[in-house]
DNA sequence: TTGAAAGCGATACCAA
DNA sequence: TTGGTATCGCTTTCAA
């Protein structure tokens, strides 16, 4: 049986809210008492009961992370970072792979302090009760009644355009994947178009290629059949690092040389992107800014600070890196 | 404040004690009543504490997944199907990413009833307290102390060797990471070797290419490597499911016809192998049956039936596709 | 069929 | 400095 602070009171002969205090490092208590109880609860081997301690304080000092879709490798970087902030504060965190609703019952038996919720389709439907526990998510903002944290996509859009107007692009593809189940690409889309607008440029179907779906691969074959029309861009966006990873990869292939033949622009700005075989000039929410936001969030609700801002729309910056380059203007007037 | 039982007791006007009844369904309650309190409960919006519950039962009903290395692909389909598994057992799987040792440490807060451990490198070091939580580790057996799941590797590629010697193959190339830090691997080339040792086929350093790496192009670029060589091997493996991947891309482009002009055999038995370019032939365990073994395991170990099985090793099995030829004979003798 | 009461393991307050 | 005791919310005998 596991030992408890009564089986150390009994040994070390004293009562055992002493041996409470003792173990809680108070200053009430005698450094020898102290000492001696401390020396025998390593001898007894003995662990705090968690439960116990949870009923009396309230608290569990940790935070569960809702992470319905495992196979996702962009957001799992994200989900380290969110670890380590919440690691700072001497909190820990937990995950749980399962459906939003069994989720958030396992973190209820579990007493977590927070929850965090990555959707990426709809939290529409949760029901916030009441006195339930505090929860921020990350995604689209589309729910009033709890916090969400979310990025400006088609502000960053509008800045890569914006970016590569300024350098003289006039043929600019967005590659990118069209299907409406993720919001976040959807939002990235519409970006692009309204930002083509904008600048008065010509779009036609050969801007907007569609990768259906999110992958290294997705990228590379969505940018070999744009290299196959007749229409030469002179720059190409990236929606996403894997996408953009197949952009580059798929140019170099057809003997590209990027930027001087070629500006390529992508989407994200985690560290990885300066390590693709050309340092990738992206637009994006660092993201530490993200895990940073989201976590402070948390916090705030937890400690109920204020629970005014409802609704969290994170500023993409550029990054540039090296491939993107002026358009040569012998190219440019015909 | 929460509503705790008490408060639905005296709403009701029973005792407490028999409104912790109702809540369990426990026949002892007369239907009227059991009825009146559960609406009264529906009403009050009542959650139980389970804290308290744990206090008393002594069981948190979940189970707790270590997984330091999130940033990896393959395992996330083990972690879904382990999650899967434990569902059906009525409990709920937590995962935590953060060391061991902290990890270990948050369990123990969330009272978790056992963990499972997936580790790459080294479990050797973790000392399995005496009253500890019940814990399995999936991984290459190293450590007495505590049960591990794992798999027969070398056998694997012994198997897979085998099977190619069938078709008459006898220039076998294996493409995998060789970096000491993953004993996973490591297992694969040294079954490998011993395979093309025991079936008395000469190789040389064009049979051993190291990949440096798990990801898709890690086996893309060594199999464009291979290719680039005067040694023209009739047959590949793959050392993982990605690597494999890289390689029927590479083999597509350089224009070779897969199984007439070159079989491949991969390692991994996850379903995806079949969506390749090429239904591809593998060899390994199935992952539902690690998973199953290892959720098993750690049940047999919670319930105590028995601490017997410290080591399980799986043995792995062949599944055929259709990326593998017989040699055809005119080219066999020279 | 219901109620009273003990106890799970720890914290915290008030007395001594 | 220490000890006694109430309390957290719930389960579980044992009586009624």
């Amino acid at each position: 049986m596991m030992t408890t602070i009564k089986d150390i009171a009994q040994r070390a002969g004293v009562s055992y809210s002493t041996v409470s205090k003792a173990l809680n490092n108070s200053p009430l208590v005698k450094k020898e008492t102290k000492e001696k109880i401390l020396t025998l609860a390593k001898e007894l081997g003995y662990e705090p009961n968690y439960a116990a301690q949870q009923l009396v304080s309230k608290q569990s000092k940790v935070i569960g992370l809702i992470w319905p879709t495992l196979e996702r490798m962009a957001p799992s970087i994200l989900v380290t970072k969110i670890n380590e902030e919440i690691s700072k504060r001497g909190y820990s965190m937990i995950l749980s792979i399962n459906s939003i609703d069994s989720s958030l019952e396992v973190f209820k038996r579990s007493q977590v302090d927070g929850i965090i919720l990555f959707d990426e389709e709809s939290h529409k439907m949760i029901d916030p009760s009441p006195h339930s526990i505090p929860l921020v998510t990350y995604g689209v903002s589309t729910n009033k009644t709890i916090p969400v944290i979310d990025v400006n996509y088609q502000d960053a859009m509008f800045k890569a355009v914006s970016y590569l107007v300024t350098l003289g692009h006039t043929k600019i593809s967005f590659i990118g994947d069209f299907s409406p189940i993720d919001d976040r690409q959807v939002e990235k889309y519409i970006g692009f178009e309204k930002a083509m607008e904008a600048f008065n440029l010509q779009t036609n179907s050969y801007n907007f290629i569609n990768t259906a779906g999110l992958t290294w691969y997705d990228g590379y074959v969505a940018t070999k059949r744009l290299l196959n029309t007749s229409y030469q861009p002179t720059a190409i966006i990236g929606a996403s690092y894997d996408i953009s990873a197949g952009i580059i990869r798929a140019l170099r292939e057809s003997n590209f040389i990027i930027p001087k033949d070629l500006s390529v622009i992508g989407y994200d700005n985690i560290p990885q992107m300066a390590n693709l075989e050309i340092p990738l000039t992206s637009i994006g929410v660092p993201i530490e800014e993200i895990a940073k936001k989201i976590v402070q969030t948390l916090f705030e609700l937890i400690n109920s600070l204020d629970i005014l801002t409802p609704n969290i729309i994170l500023e993409p910056v550029l990054n540039e890196r090296s491939s993107c380059a002026q358009v040569v203007s012998a190219y440019q007037d015909k």
